[in-house]
DNA sequence: CTGAAAGCGCTAACAC
DNA sequence: GTGTTAGCGCTTTCAG
């Protein structure tokens, strides 16, 4: 069943049902109308790829997922593909299991689904093979890498200011060794959020101590293994910034296992505000990142570029602002403090 | 760019190109290395859309999830999206905020996209007006409907045994006044669980007690409310089975809030053994199910259908098992519950 | 083993 | 306001 049966049925051409089937104001209406019911009556459904082969328009942008049981990608896909929906797009998605050679192959999937764009969060993979597999072909939009080039726009997530509120935060509750959890070691994203931390503390004044400084995964065994072993410190931090939520959780759940408190005896700030950080226990402070502002930049990167044309990308900028919970509190007088600090693991 | 180009540059025709690309073996090694290299210099892809023009075969399935921040659906979507891409198919995904009219646009962008099959995730939702648009395309596959038609197949979970282990685990460690909370009234796959439940009772020997049954809604308020209303109750329960993980979450919260603790005062079981489950404190004892084989039951079902046929669909079944860990134990030798029980909310 | 050619379904010129 | 038609890029008979 295609155009031209719908066509015959109601004594027309095939154009004038494309034109009806497109909203082309120019159709009589009552041959409109007509054309209308057989296609109701007979539920016809055009064929996109007929479209799609003509005019090289697929209407689908691809996005590209590292590890989707981070809770942070779910709600990011739910902001993306609801802007999508609203304007007739489609969402091809995949997930790579951080796996580099699948990002090929999924990447090259895409391209001959002809998808007008490739949304890939994964600021951990190597863009070099990729953006050659592009060929300029479609808009390529990174998260958090900082390098443009044609075609190709980022957008990133600027912890500058997020980091100097949630330093101020726990200065202000007389905060003074601040350790901090970061992201796997590589990725420009976990240099940025931790050099913004430091430069945080500079600004306070506080002394950026190697000793409390921690490499974590962005999941929550690494916020773990990090914090077993700041607490396994003679001289312990009192507050701990995370790269993200998941870290801050992995911290949270071994400062509970050791019998110690949050936030009366440590606080902890994280890193993104996903839903889950005002559910745990308790819910936690963090830099609150908007997801729906990051997929609008995603989408009007990918957007605003001329098909095939060699433009130049652009670079975006999502700002955070720190959300004050219940995981950060004053320092606590110290009294026992020495006594049991040895104890750990 | 297209095949006849890179035919021109490889001196062949178009025909031979397509058969390299194809991996036909009756092309002679070295007309087909010569070919492959054209093709690698110029980074040719092939345009998608033309053989699915042709063959009507896109090689893509479309997914659609209710509400992919509940972390039971990103769980799937990954098993899922991973056995597509090991069979070079793509995975063209769609949220509905439980909006059915969205569903229906979503379901026709699908269609339009020329998608071989469709899996919908959204138990809530009258199929109806979506079968009717399907009109026999394409296998629709849903979840735990529980209903099964020509072109129309399900997958359900089958709690009847989970929830047998359950109460067993729960009835050996004593508890004999043991409730539920459920998931939104309405859906099939709520009214199964717990019926499933009530037998698993009956099995024991114990009274399925109206009093300790409510109603929640899938997600973590719907479990604190509801256990906020359980433990206002002058005679409690001693123990808490719930319709997913999610809901034992607030439950828990709920109970911590008040100031008892699990498995001490309050045994408490979930149900789909989501990552969080092991993550949250204390892990949860919950009954698991296989988020791998339900995907493969998803895409075999989506695959076993052929194109056009009025073929009628499989119901399928996935089992569940319980998996202690530790938020259930032995009843507490009561002492105080009388005095403390009227205190809540 | 390779090439020529038809046709998948749609849409935008262009003609009427 | 409506119809005719060419052609998007691919695959696959069929011929050679």
């Amino acid at each position: 069943m295609d155009m031209r049966d719908i066509a015959k049925l109601a004594g027309v051409s095939s154009a004038t049902v494309s034109r009806v089937i497109n909203g082309l104001s120019v159709v009589r209406p009552a041959t409109a109308e007509r054309v209308q019911q057989v296609i109701d009556e007979y539920k016809f459904i055009p064929n996109g790829s007929a479209t799609t082969l003509k005019y090289g328009r697929s209407s689908t942008y691809g996005l590209i997922i590292p590890d989707i049981t981070n809770p942070f990608f779910p709600e990011f896909i739910q902001n993306f593909e609801t802007i999508l929906a609203d304007t007739n797009y489609n969402m091809l998605m995949a997930t790579t299991a951080s796996h580099p050679s699948k990002v090929q192959k999924t990447i090259h999937r895409m391209l001959v689904s002809r998808v007008e764009g490739i949304a890939l969060l994964a600021s951990e993979i190597e863009t070099e093979p990729i953006e050659a597999m592009m060929h300029n072909r479609v808009p390529l939009v990174t998260m958090d890498r900082r390098l443009v080039g044609r075609g190709l726009s980022d957008i990133s997530v600027d912890s500058t200011s997020g980091m100097k509120q949630a330093v101020e935060h726990l200065f202000r509750l007389r905060h003074r060794k601040i350790g901090y959890i970061g992201g796997s070691a590589g990725p420009t994203i976990s240099d940025h959020r931790r050099d913004s931390f430091f430069r945080a503390l500079k600004e306070y004044g506080l002394a950026a101590d190697e000793r409390f400084l921690r490499v974590g995964n962005y999941r929550v065994n690494g916020g773990e293994a990090a914090m077993e072993s700041l607490l396994a410190l003679e001289r312990r931090p009192t507050a701990v910034v995370t790269a993200n939520d998941l870290t801050a959780i992995g911290a949270l759940r071994v400062i509970h296992r050791h019998g110690l408190s949050v936030p009366e005896d440590f606080s902890i700030v994280g890193f993104d505000d996903i839903e889950l950080s005002d559910i745990v226990y308790p819910p936690l402070t963090t830099l609150h990142l908007s997801q729906q502002e990051l997929a609008r930049k995603f989408v009007s990167a990918l957007d605003g570029f001329q098909p095939d044309s060699h433009v130049q990308g652009k670079q975006f900028k999502v700002e955070t602002t720190l959300v004050v919970r219940n995981s950060t509190g004053p320092v606590k007088k110290r009294r026992t403090a020495s006594t049991k600090s040895t104890a750990a693991r």
